[in-house]
DNA sequence: ATGCCTTAGAGACTAAGA
């Protein structure tokens, strides 16, 4: 495995944070950048400025919510699929998957789910489900899988600075956290998690209350390995600068490094 | 229980986010 920066990135409006993402890819240059809430149809996206900055890309728009791309540096994505299996009747744009520099990437934007308990909860479950029983065979696989994006979950109270005013949120509730330890179960290796597991790291902070000020922060951006790929894993973390920035999403780039097999 | 703030897209506001 050729050393690989995979990022996850929940921009909360493309064509609001153009400038933001343009300044992040030319600053930490991720080979692989899976992109989330585009809130924008398929012909605004801003093909030919990624081009610009030297990045392929493959998107799945939608009007006003949702929305996921798939970027790469010096490359074209190979897409492989857009929509999880088993809803027809799904219009929301939240999974597109493509192989690129030797990886398959799923790119996903798990539901938000509130308020719950009610029929958006409920669509959050059931879209996690179909998320459970669609990876399973990409667990499994002989070739290295990587399911980043915006889980919506928070896993564990590690991944919060306080849950006392978020008990009610849909992602926090047991359910979620099932949901989302199921998945680990299959076989997934939570990258961040992984190589940091007593720290406090965060990929949100919500626009309320100086959250981002106080680093009241939550961890809902994860990137899930299979065992394919998980060996070459190296470092990860979060370019926490990101949010900084003025006109910042209220969402920090994600990532993680491979490289060549650690020696064990 | 809700605001706190921000987005998109419509239309002078609403829905949604997390």
């Amino acid at each position: 495995m050729k050393n690989l920066r995979i990022a996850t990135f929940n921009v909360n409006g493309m064509r609001a944070r153009l400038p933001n993402l343009l300044a992040w890819l030319e600053r930490e240059k991720p080979d692989i950048a899976c992109l989330q809430e585009l809130k924008s149809v398929d012909s605004a996206f801003p093909a030919a400025e990624l081009e610009a900055a030297g990045y392929g890309a493959i998107w799945q728009g939608q009007s006003s919510w949702n929305g996921v791309a798939i970027l790469a540096r010096d490359a074209q994505p190979l897409e492989s699929r857009r929509g999880l299996p088993g809803d027809d009747g799904d219009t929301h744009s939240r999974y597109l998957e493509a192989a690129v520099h030797g990886v398959l990437v799923g790119c996903l934007y798990l539901p938000n789910g509130n308020p719950q308990p009610g029929p958006k909860f409920d669509y959050k479950l059931a879209w996690f489900e179909r998320l459970i029983a669609y990876a399973k065979d990409l667990q499994s696989s002989e070739h290295p899988v990587v399911l980043a994006g915006d889980y919506n979950v928070v896993p564990t109270d590690l991944d919060i600075y306080n849950p006392r005013s978020w008990l009610k949120d849909a992602l926090l509730q047991p359910e979620s956290r099932e949901c989302y330890q199921r998945l680990l179960d299959q076989g997934w290796t939570d990258s961040l998690r992984h190589l940091y597991p007593e720290d406090r790291l965060y990929t949100f902070w919500d626009y309320f209350r100086q959250h981002w000020q106080k680093n009241s922060g939550l961890r809902i951006d994860h990137l899930l390995l299979n065992p394919a790929l998980s060996p070459y894993l190296q470092e990860a973390g979060v370019d926490a600068w990101v949010r900084n920035e003025p006109h910042a999403s209220d969402h920090a780039p994600t990532w993680i490094q491979l490289g060549s097999r650690k020696r064990r």
